[in-house]
Formats: structure tokens, C-alpha cells, sequence
DNA sequence: CTGAAAGCGCTAACAA
DNA sequence: TTGTTAGCGCTTTCAG
């Protein structure tokens, strides 16, 4: 705390600026000098303030990501990953979460959370076009998830429309017709749920398959209690699908205890497909069909895209185009589609 | 970015410490002054830097806390709860893993990974004595977890011997007497699961009943996988338990999986409890019954501990008395022992 | 109640 | 190759 470059110079016996270049591997220290100031260093237990060369460069190596919900596993899986690339670039992660409340999202985006970041790594849910639109913080923002923005931002998702026809397409493969979704938002357009929701009903539209709202469950959240709920009240309805496209993982492992609460067998009775790919799917009593997102991936592009902005502050690639990048996904078949083998 | 106080100060023709003093609302400042100030501020769009307010004041704002696993939910669900209450305490929470290796684990407590912190909450897993002992970087230290250290820092962790043979108690009162602990660790002393085995063992013995090395099922990790390998290692080598008893939830899933292929039922040919209470276990086919320990009351006396000692850094409260912090925890009975209802 | 000036610890011109 | 010096933007004595 106390040890100051100073202090290691006049210990020394050299310049400040000597010791500077010696922490800083700057090349041109003659052995003998480095070796000096070293000793120096390690006698008095020097550390560098990184504050102050925060100050001086203008920049903290501190990138924050902020998700809706740690958790929700993939969120969090997710959040592992971030930290992994970004110290590879030697940069910090600061991680917030917005419980995907709009307001939450508003500060975040607004860097009035936390001030003291190179840039921002934003999964919003609530979050609104005007309010990114009136956005004054200047550090490079990136934009995770499924909505669509038509603003000067790199936006990673991947093609939600698509994946949702993939798993429904999958479920009409095996031979379902009375496919549910389950994680409609009924509150808000615009929502992400919208994307999968639109991919669902496109699909059976396309196979010549009515699109009911009776087979739409609406929910408030997205974990297990909201997907248990959802399925609950599809069935108490009256509504016996053969099948269940869940807006996430977690409402799809929520629904599948409730089918089997009300004695139904997954996949026979009902098959159920899920997203996002969180290792909670690969091993329960019946593991998960689900769309997976290549999280790895997501991860690197979202350092990379702020790591680059960071770096090319200097000259115009600070206005570089704003890049839509949309990672690859696969669909995994396991048993709540397929059966046990 | 550009706007400083200066440039505040000329633009409002008063002094820089004026405008100081309104931005961090200094009591003695004429409501005209402020207002004009406040003025400048707004048409300059003047956001302070927090950078250089650090520097002078030696502070950060920021807290660190190192889990070994965010993918592992209890993790997860813990971490969100801390940027909870660091939030509440103005402080934001700088989030690292360690994969719960040592040489990680080390970096982080010397403050190598994360060094523009004020504090640090640590959850070690292979941390030695020594590394702590030797650790020189002088930011507010607090462990978290099962460890026990004989060190000056405050240490949060539940009783974890009492906590294991709550569990084993509940196992035995069901009837079950063949008792198996998954997650065990034999590469080295003093790990974590070293308590919880050791609470197994205490309370078979009290139970006069043998507590064999065959019904101990070391892993390697702390996941399903592990958990699920575990299991269907022990299965193979001809132990049949009529009950299981997990070092965490994941162990214990995966080892119902492995449980559920091999057709054996849950709890009627074998019991399982786990430990953490992830939400995982409250949505499976079978519900796992577990030991609660409470998150959020971690949290809080986790951040509380950091924040108290930055504060008193002043005085001798410095060097305030080591506190060792015993949490409640509570074993929830579900499924996986109690059966459906 | 407000202004002037020193300096937190560091980096980067510029000199030597 | 090494030393000198001027700030980065802010808080904070100390005067006024």
C-alpha cells in the first residue's frame, strides 16, 4: 500500500522513470540496471498502483458484463466463460445483473452501476431501442441475446426464428402435431420470447398446422416455477399436447416434472424440447432435447468485439460498423425427444 | 470523457473545488451557487471520474469474489446474492473463478488476478495454510467455505461436520444402514470434502454401525459427471447402498441418473441427499432431499465483513479479532428420502 | 462559503 | 540508456 515507485528509486538509488521501465519490461534496461532495481522492488515489496496507471492511460482493464439472472445456468455458464477470454486478453470481469428488469438495464447501459469500466458486455431483456438511443456513456457497448436493435452496436445472438424452427421442425419429424410453446411474454412486445415464439408458430404454419393460441402458455419469469406453472395450466385447461417447445431449458425441466407429477411419460405422452443447453439437461431422470448455443463462442466474440473497439479508440474504427454476428447453434436430441436408447 | 472538473469550473466561472463540492453534495454551499453549478454540469454533461477520485482516495469501490465453479448453481446463486448486497453497500462486485485449482486460487489471494480492489471474498478449495500465510497484498481478506484456518481472517462456513451427520442422521432414521459418501478427495489432506466425509464417518460410528472404505466413492470434481462416474463406480465394483450420502447436489443428480439407468428406484432401493439446495434439486423427476445452507445470509456477512473492515482500516479495528462465522444451515426433506407423497 | 494549490502514483514526452 | 518533468482528474488542507 505504502510502496510507491519513488520509493523503490531512491532505495535504488536511480530515477523514477528507471524503475518504471524495468516494471514495465520496457526494452532498452541494461542487465545490471534491471537486476538493481529489481532487488529493490523485491526488498520492499513493491506492487504497482494500478489505479494510477489507470489514471495515467485512461484505462481500468475492467470490462463488465451484466446478465439478467446469475441463476439461470446458462447465464452463469456463460459468465464463466467471458471471464476466461477476457483474461486471456488481461482484462477483469465486473459481473452485474439486471434481473431482467428494464430500469436495472437502463442504469447498466448507463454505466451507472459501475463507473469505473473499459466497456460492457449487455444481455438485456426489457431493455428499449429509445433507451439505448439516449445512451451517453462512451465505452464500447456489445449486445448479447435475442433482441434486435437498429443501433450502432455489435449485436451477438444467435438466429432465435431459426432455432425455434429447428427444434419444431424436429418435434413434427417425430411425428407431433399439437406442439405447445411454453415462455410466451404477453406484457411487452418486442420481448425476446417473441423471436421463438414467431420461429414456433411459423413452423407449423409452414407444415400446414394451426398455430392456436391455446397452445401458447404465457409466463412471467423464466425458471422451472414458471415453466411448472405454464404446464400446470396448459393441462388444467384442457389443452393435452403432444409436444412442448419451451422458451428455455429451465421451463422445460419445470414442465417435464409437472408432466410426470400428472403421470405422463416424456417423450411417449409428450415429447419436450428446450434451449440454451445447460448441463442441469444432460442428467435428469430424462435428459433434454434442447437448442445449443455455441456459449464458447458467444463468449469470445463478445470480448473480442470490446477488446477490439477498445483498441481501435485512437483513429475512426471507434465508429466502425456496427456488426451483427450471429453464432452458430445445433440442436442436441437426447431422451425427452428421442427415448432412452 | 473529456469533461473535467475544470473544464466545469471555467464553464460555470467559479473554482474547481466549488464544483467539487456540489458534485459531492458538501453541506455548506449556497443554494445559488449549487444551482448554478449544477447548471454546467448538465449543459457540459459532466460525469466524474471515478478513476482519479480512487487514486486520491485510495479506494476503489470494488470487491472481488473467487468461487471455484460458476457453472456449479450453488456458486452462481451465492454470487448473485453478494452483488446483491455489495450493491446495497455501494460497492460493485468484480467476479473471478478458480477452477478450484491452488495455483489459481493462490494468484487470487495475492491479488494478482483482480489487483484494483478493495476487498476480497474468497471461497478456497486447495488453498493451503501456507499460501494464506505468506499472502502479502493487504486488501480485507474473507474465506468463505469449508476450510478451516488458523489465520487472521474472518472465515464464513457453515458447520460442516454437524451439517453431514444431520444428513447421515436422517438417512439412518429412515432405516438405511448402508450408507455410501460420494465426492470424497484422496490426492490431498484438509480438503473440504475431508469434513463432510468425516461427519459421515462420526455419525455411523455413534450409530456403532462400520464405516467401510468401500462405501466411500472418491471423485476427481465436484459436477453431474463426477457424480454420476462416482456412482456407477461404486455400482460396478459390487457395493450395493441403500442410501447415498453427496458431497454437493450436482454429485448427487448425477448419481440419480446413473441410479435411475441402472433401475434402481429413488429413495425405495436407495436414498440420496445431497448438500447446497440448488433449484436443480426442487425440479427432477425425483426431488432431491438436501442441506440447506443459507446463501443470502452468507452474502451479507461476507460483504459486511469486507465493508466493516474498510471502514474501520483506520484505527486498530484493523486488526480487529478474526472472526469465525457459523451460518445456519437446515436439511430439506424432499423426494429422494421421503419419497412422493 | 469559496478559491488556490499540492499531490495521490504512474506514464510518456523530451532531454541529456 | 537513463533522468527530468509535466500532467491524468480528483480531493483536500489551508487561506481568504
Amino acid at each position: 500500500m505504502k510502496v510507491s515507485l519513488k520509493d523503490v528509486a531512491e532505495h535504488a538509488g536511480v530515477s523514477i522513470k528507471t524503475v518504471s521501465n524495468v516494471v514495465n519490461n520496457y526494452q532498452h534496461v541494461t542487465p545490471a540496471m534491471r537486476a538493481r532495481v529489481q532487488q529493490a522492488i523485491d526488498e520492499l515489496g513493491y506492487r504497482p498502483n494500478l489505479t494510477a496507471r489507470h489514471l495515467r492511460k485512461g484505462r481500468t482493464g475492467i470490462i463488465a458484463l451484466a446478465v439478467p439472472e446469475l441463476g439461470n445456468p446458462y447465464f452463469a455458464e456463460l459468465a464463466g466463460a467471458v471471464i476466461d477470454v477476457a483474461a486471456e486478453h488481461e482484462y477483469t470481469v465486473l459481473l452485474d445483473h439486471t434481473g431482467g428488469r428494464r430500469e436495472q438495464e437502463v442504469l447498466v447501459s448507463q454505466g451507472f452501476r459501475a463507473r469505473v469500466i473499459d466497456g460492457l458486455i449487455l444481455s438485456p431483456i426489457e431493455l428499449e431501442h429509445d433507451d439505448l438511443r439516449e445512451r451517453s456513456d462512451d465505452a464500447p457497448l456489445v449486445l448479447l441475446g435475442e433482441r434486435e436493435y437498429d443501433l450502432p452496436y455489435d449485436h451477438i445472438a444467435i438466429d432465435n426464428v431459426a432455432a425455434a424452427r429447428t427444434a419444431v421442425r424436429h418435434l413434427l419429424d417425430l411425428g407431433r402435431t399439437r406442439i405447445a410453446f411454453l415462455g410466451a411474454r404477453t406484457d411487452r412486445v418486442n420481448q425476446p420470447a417473441q423471436l421463438r415464439l414467431h420461429g414456433w408458430r411459423a413452423e407449423l404454419t409452414a407444415a400446414g398446422l394451426a398455430a392456436p393460441d391455446s397452445l401458447v402458455a404465457p409466463t412471467t419469469g423464466w425458471d422451472h416455477a414458471h415453466g411448472a406453472a405454464a404446464m400446470a395450466g396448459l393441462l388444467e385447461s384442457g389443452v393435452r399436447p403432444d409436444a412442448v417447445f419451451a422458451y428455455n431449458d429451465l421451463i422445460a425441466i419445470g414442465a417435464m416434472r409437472v408432466l410426470s407429477e400428472q403421470g405422463l411419460r416424456v417423450p411417449e405422452d409428450v415429447a419436450v424440447v428446450g434451449f440454451d443447453d445447460i448441463s442441469e439437461g444432460r442428467y435428469g431422470a430424462v435428459t433434454l432435447t434442447t437448442i445449443s448455443p455455441d456459449k464458447q463462442t458467444i463468449a469470445r466474440l463478445a470480448v473480442q468485439s470490446v477488446v477490439g473497439r477498445l483498441l481501435g479508440t485512437a483513429d475512426s474504427a471507434q465508429a466502425g460498423e456496427a456488426r451483427q454476428i450471429r453464432p452458430d447453434f445445433s440442436l442436441v436430441e437426447r431422451e425427452s425427444t428421442r427415448g432412452r436408447v
